[in-house]
DNA sequence: GGTCAACCCGTGAAGGTTCACGGTAGAGAG
DNA sequence: CTCTCTACCGTGAACCTTCACGGGTTGACC
């Protein structure tokens, strides 16, 4: 009564061994064609479907399994990036199973870290705390850095995009920068601090620097930073948006103040979101190049996977970003 | 040499034996403070992880697998069923493996069918091909329905939405209706043929449908749409968008063209994204209750569990679709 | 001293598959 | 007739964990 249909009995129906079944069912060679169909048959019949648990256990794993962790899947940059993991996952033989942590991410470690073996993603907990709770899983920390031991990772250098957009936007004319920052860390941690990527605009730029604001990370939120930014200083002509989204609103923002886009301001965004060529006019942006993100990602865990996922010497990546010029800039 | 660390292993190291290394691992009775701890300081040292399969193959399979088959993971309409699918799995034990089937669904069915338990997706091949690719795991189809054995179904009732949202825009004055329709069909099967949501749609308005034209699911094709539906009628004061994205992009084209919504024309999509409050004025839609989708879809999915995945009539569930009323209509 | 619980720990079996190897039958060669 | 070779098929073992049960100590209590 409800017992699962094993191996055995296929054999038995078809009035064969459990190898032969194997062989049948995996179209291995060393049996006749006729048994090959006979064994089919009655799996087929009995609705006969193998254990992926005993079949792997006996494999030692040939198809291993990587857990990534990201925020949520309601944000188009973590979903792009899931996007890009999956495919190049699945293209090199892996499983991905997605957690999204959604502020909980050490609950969606403890989950996944029975079910993989690898696990990666971006947390907004200390490395440490990240560490702890993956069990002793290796862990690639994606877009971060860490030195702590058996904790790999995967940075972009979005400090060269800047600077790279900033001359470049020198080039096209642009003397008077600003910036809309985010506001994550006020909400996070009470008191805002200044973002990297407003560190590194701020050296770009030196003294051409106009202002900064803060914004929300939603498009709307990006909205209103744009139009608080340009009510501020209103003879801004280039402006860097904390990231695509943030941009996205900017650019509608600019509609409703009627200021033109490039006209009489550049926006850059970051993230190189496929959503910002969607728009009107499309957004240039200093794109994080999340396929290789991704590849470089899985290169860490093959080998990972290649030393039976031991404590190794931790492996760290630098993706580098690149500009997307399209019209907004 | 590269061999697994196994409970063996870890007992040796400890001095004890399997069941005492699985009480301290998996903090049970029966064992003193003492002993546990020595034991989980071995795991630890050797780096002791417990083989999933293992697990898994002795526990029954407590924790089940289910496989999501989406187009794309690009497309904000399926990243929003795969986080409600993501959320409403974790949160009833199930592991949720997703794949993108980018046009190969088969191919993406094939790799899945190895690793869960069912399968649950949207398919571009007929029940059949999919019902075969499966290899007898039981399918789940959404928004659709089927009439094949050991394929269940939970259809999305958009015709009554449709319905819905028509007698709301005649209380709000509409007269003269349009609607921009995908070219889906067109570019499979080389002839479009109307969707069903143009059926609905012409016989909920009647005679007072003036044109529908035909647009890329994108959001530069509902743009590209809605102008030409509006060059070629100009006296529309009401459109059904196909979908959200491509409503997006209607709402970005009436700006260009100087069409002011909803004062000239009202804008309604289908799909209920997240993303339509986000631009200006927001999107009003059809929105199909992903939500409740995800849940139905684990409720047939659980029923199949109890039943061991054994051949069972099919279930076939319908979920109402609900206007989403926000100023674009 | 004996009985009994409570506490702690170990052994056989099971779970479903694949790998490595061994075995049988028939055909062909000598 | 005997030997060898090929084609096909079966048996033991291994993969790693948990469950069910059984065994031994210790201390309390009569």
């Amino acid at each position: 009564m409800g017992k699962r249909v094993t191996i055995l009995d296929v054999a038995a129906a078809a009035g064969v061994s459990r190898q032969t079944v194997t062989r049948a069912m995996n179209g291995m060679g060393d049996i006749s064609e006729s048994t090959r169909r006979k064994v089919l048959e009655a799996a087929e019949q009995l609705g006969y479907r193998p254990s992926r648990h005993a079949r792997s256990l006996v494999n030692r794993q040939k198809t291993h399994a990587l857990g990534l962790v990201v925020a949520s899947l309601r944000n188009p940059y973590f979903t792009d990036i899931a996007a890009d993991m999956l495919s190049e996952a699945t293209a090199r033989g892996w499983q991905l199973m997605i957690a999204a942590s959604e502020g909980e991410a050490v609950e969606a470690l403890r989950l996944l870290s029975t079910q993989v073996d690898v696990i990666a993603g971006h947390f907004g907990e200390s490395d440490a705390e990240v560490r702890d709770a993956a069990q002793g899983l290796p862990v690639v920390l994606l877009e971060s850095r860490s030195e702590l031991p058996g904790v790999h990772s995967v940075e972009i250098d979005i400090a060269s995009g800047i600077t790279d957009a900033v001359s470049a936007l020198r080039e096209r004319g642009a003397r008077r920068f600003g910036m809309v920052d985010s506001a994550y860390s006020e909400r996070i941690r009470g008191v805002y601090e200044p973002s990297p990527k407003r560190e590194w605009f701020e050296a770009a730029v030196g003294d051409q620097l106009v202002g900064v604001v803060v914004g929300e990370e939603t498009i709307s939120g990006g909205g209103r930073g744009f139009a608080e930014l340009l009510r501020v200083h209103p003879d801004i002509d280039a402006v860097l948006m904390f990231n695509d989204l943030m941009a996205l609103g900017a650019i509608q923002g600019a509609h409703s103040i009627g200021v033109d886009v490039p006209g009489e301001v550049r926006i850059v965004g970051v993230d190189g979101l496929a959503l910002g060529d969607a728009v009107d006019p499309p957004l240039t942006t200093i794109s994080l190049d999340q396929q290789s993100l991704a590849s470089n990602t899985l290169d860490i865990v093959e080998t990972l996977a290649k030393a039976d996922f031991a404590r190794i010497d931790p492996i760290h990546r630098s993706v580098r970003s690149k500009m997307l010029w399209r019209e907004s800039a």
